[in-house]
DNA sequence: GGCTAAGCGAGACGGTACGTCTAGTCTTGGG
DNA sequence: CCCAAGACTAGACGTACCGTCTCGCTTAGCC
């Protein structure tokens, strides 16, 4: 809740008359762009808030004003570059759809933000409110969308209509956080593939020979 | 490599006629004891090396002759306790072990073995050792008992011929690890269950009536 | 030079007419107040500039306009307070007025103003600006007064008229200090006695006999 | 208590049979160096421990291993170094001994190592642990060599048989404490005369024609 | 009455040092 | 060669305070 308080989704339009000197936003933004430059290059872990505060031309209070740790910093920078993207491309079929966004997305995964997620998440698993803040605000949103494309596939009698949105979800897109936290095999474009096959075949309204 | 060649699976019965003192098994045990209950009860990340020799009665030298560091020593000690356990258990049909494999994981992982299992991936992330060793000695064996049950089950005809085995596997299991870590929702039960028909469904022989 | 330029004894009555909102003498007032009841509680080192700020009610910036440091202000404080008293009473004899002053110092040196001074004293050997105003404005007035009961002593017979008065004062109140803040022994009335009887002794006229 | 354990007068034979890797008698030495050759260059207040860590070639949990904070640390690299000198010249009175004192003593305090007892007697007032350990390790040892050298005079009939000691010592040295800290005038060779020859016409059996 | 200047409370700012903590290594004496 | 104990280097952590700066506002003298 303090986090959230202070994290990138934060309207931070408080009623607050606001006063005192105001927080700058130079000093944010120099933060928010030093820490994920920082990140990229020596990774979370040895990443030290001594060298974002440096690196930023900030003292660390000005950093522990804002953000109460580096996991949340890391998260916040992290939307702040990334959120608002890979949405579901328009197209025909909701099915085709959903297959593009997983390519996407998996693509995207296998560059510098997939290592950086894996991060966030390991981190995650030992920060109650990191995984608060990537749950709400990294996992929700794309299920929000996620959940729009398979109903509209069920509109349009792809999937069967007693499908649990739910469970298809997480049957599209765990075996792809699975792959990148696991590493059990590369998280291939063709992989990707099978999976969305394999998933289809059994949401979908008829059987259809296989490709 | 250099850590495997100390976990636990290693038989230590090498060939060398052991020059000086030999290694206090007393040692290695305390020191596995001491680690395990340190962690169910601090976590992971609050657990210190200098604590768990202290509890221990044991140097820290000896330690870390055996295990190269933290991540290490918890995944053997986590490993030699619930390392061979979660076989598939015996039933007159394949689909009927898996089903009753996943709910027995799934029970397991609503525990503090699961929060333990939440640890070690989570810091994996940050280790490519001990990614590896939780690959090997976690993920796969439990991954060879799947195939087989799998193999079983195209053979008893409940499964398609031409099922990806390893596809199969990652949609059965991936959503489970993908609920532990992100926590969308419980892990409860009635989820494993929901998977498991909707996973069969799209990998059977025959589409069946809904249960 | 800076800060003589505000300190207590600055007259304040600068040629500037003053253009703008003149400054709070309440405030000024407030600082003061909050300054010196502060310091008798936590003492001049965990005496910090926001404390006193916060509970005078003033901004950091009201302080720092008027005083340029902790050490100027505390000063302030201290001889706003303590500055004008311990003159030398009034008594028949100089030399019985020199000892009752002695005592009467000495007594207000074992109360909290003592530990004030100790600590004024003490700061004082690592700031420059702050010797030259203890000595100016503590010392030098005290010392003048001094001078004038020796010189007082002399036309009284009762001191040589080749007494060195700088070192005479010196003999008189330096041991005063080394105890207050070496803290040998305590600062007894005694030793106020015992050390005006020997120096009298060495200072004056005739040989006489002890009392 | 805790503080004098570990400084320089301990003897450090202590009953432990001292299980574990013994203390590095390099490192302390490192670290008084360094201590002493950053105190005289930078100062006592721009002296960071850090700088000194680094300096030393030390981590800093090995300087404070063994002391308690800076101030402790400086005093024991000064006492380390200027410790055992100083000590009272052999003449062939006792009168010309303490003379010849007072006047080294003045001539060492002009020069840096009097800045570093401004320093360390500045800082005691803030601090009771180095108060005691300046008080007990410096102060004492010297006093007691003076009373020994007053007495000395007592028997050789300089000094009157009824001189109380302590309150003599004060006399001879608290001016030069008084000088160096408040600094009034310069603390000159013939100040120290001056008061040296004020002071024993206090205290001489005869009373002398002056000089 | 409007203008200009300075002071006001509040609190954020860059910077520096603190003292604590942990990791993983090294060094004792003793088995 | 192993062991328990504990000191070692290294460096991040989060806190505290300093003295400065920046808001919106107030209070004065001057036009």
């Amino acid at each position: 809740m303090a986090k959230s308080k202070q994290s990138v989704s934060s309207t931070e339009s408080t009623a607050t008359p606001s006063r005192g000197r105001p927080r700058s936003a130079t000093a944010r933004q120099a933060i928010l762009d030093a820490t994920l430059e920082a990140v990229f290059i020596v990774g979370f872990r040895a990443l030290s808030m001594d060298a974002i505060a440096a690196a930023a031309g900030v003292g660390k209070m000005t950093i522990y004003r804002r953000w109460p740790n580096k996991a949340a910093l890391v998260m916040d920078a992290f939307l702040s570059k990334v959120g608002p993207t890979t949405a579901f491309p328009e197209t025909p079929t909701a099915l085709a759809s959903i297959h593009l966004q997983m390519r996407l997305q998996v693509k995207a995964f296998r560059g510098r933000y997939g290592r950086l997620i894996k991060s966030l998440l390991g981190e995650a698993q030992f920060d109650a409110e990191l995984a608060s803040a990537f749950r709400e605000q990294w996992i929700m949103p794309r299920r929000v969308l996620a959940r729009e494309a398979i109903e509209r596939a069920i509109r349009e009698k792809d999937f069967r209509a007693d499908v649990d949105v739910d469970v298809a979800i997480d049957m599209l897109y765990a075996p792809i956080y699975y792959r990148l936290q696991i590493g059990v095999a590369p998280l291939s474009e063709q992989y990707v593939d099978d999976v969305f096959e394999q998933v289809v075949q059994g949401l979908q309204v008829e059987r259809r020979k296989r490709v």
